[in-house]
DNA sequence: TGCTACATGTAAAATGTTACATGATTCG
DNA sequence: CGAATCATGTAACATTTTACATGTAGCA
């Protein structure tokens, strides 16, 4: 469902064929939304049903032809409306954190080094996102209001990673912690 | 097929039907975790079929009878196996960061009222996460494993939060610099 | 008396992924 | 010559959500 919103998004950007969307999830807005090439063509054609984008067919020679997409008018009411719409925060189902809740299973010698591999993670994570930054940040400040919008789509991905990277620091320190001075479990008989 | 993981992993700690799998991922677990009951008693035949668990009925009277569903010793090695494996930070799809991108779409006074919006909903479930932790804190330090390891999945989710807020005030930041000094879309003929 | 908690399921619909299918061009 | 890019789609499968279905007990 929410699909259709991050495609009328795009397009209520720039027109483009399901190709250029496919590539717009594989890179600029990787960040925050995936999906792959037949669900993009579904939800394209169930848009179309829908009257909320057109499209017209470019016939190019030497390599298939296309069909260019755009936004209708009710399109971009609709994405208004789905947009003014209070979410609230979403919870989404996160693996890592999954991985941490069944840290127990492991000797913490073998955790701490989980948390280590998550650390190693978030540290490139982040280090490509303050790549990106670094670029898109002089752009913003002077750009357009697409390009604002874009760019705090992309602060949100660098505050993930940042988030992420120091409580994965956090974490490991609780453990060692906890390595240092150990439980009694019981009276020790 | 990441369910039957988080399923594996509360059952790790405990035996419980499922009945508790779903409060569990009502309640504790909500925080990064969520599954409806159709779901979850799908998967938890699948699991026994595949031999990970098993169940003993048990009896009640005035109230439905329940299946209590407990590990085996495959599904405590599956769900080591999976926790030893190496996934990477994982793309979610945020409904935030992807409206955070639609934002060029309102005029900047209503945007900004849409990052307050944001912030106003990062500060209750960080308040909100802050009191459990102050819970869980104490007994956390000086209990066992199992304890630790749901501390340390909660302090994800307040990072998290954390980042969450930090995100919507900078992002409201620089929304209302943009305001205060607005760009020239062009010679102003 | 009506709502919530307890407890488990099936059926149908929606949504998403992977595999199959085609075919020219360009780059190394 | 093989791989990647461009470009769109179908088919099969997997996963998830929502609606349907049932029935007792306790609380307000």
């Amino acid at each position: 469902m929410a699909l259709q919103y991050a495609i009328l998004s795009l397009l209520s950007q720039d027109e483009g064929s399901g190709y250029d969307l496919l590539k717009a999830f594989e890179h600029s807005v990787a960040n925050f939304w995936s999906a792959s090439h037949p669900q993009i063509y579904k939800e394209l054609a169930a848009l179309e049903r829908r009257g909320m984008v057109t499209h017209r067919r470019v016939v190019q020679q030497g390599r298939p032809n296309k069909k260019i997409f755009r936004i209708t008018a009710e399109g971009r009411a609709e994405l208004l409306r789905w947009l003014r719409k209070r979410h609230g925060i979403e919870g989404h189902n996160s693996i890592t954190t999954l991985k941490a809740f069944t840290l127990h299973l492991l000797e913490p010698e073998e955790a701490l080094a989980k948390l280590e591999e998550f650390r190693e993670d978030a540290r490139a994570e982040l280090k490509h996102y303050q790549g990106i930054e670094k670029d898109l940040a002089p752009k913003a400040k002077n750009g357009d209001p697409v390009m604002l919008a874009s760019y705090l789509s992309l602060l949100f991905g660098l505050n993930y990673a940042r988030g992420y990277l120091r409580w994965s620091e956090q974490a490991a320190e609780l453990l060692r912690e906890r390595m240092a001075r150990p439980v009694r479990k019981a009276r020790t008989a």
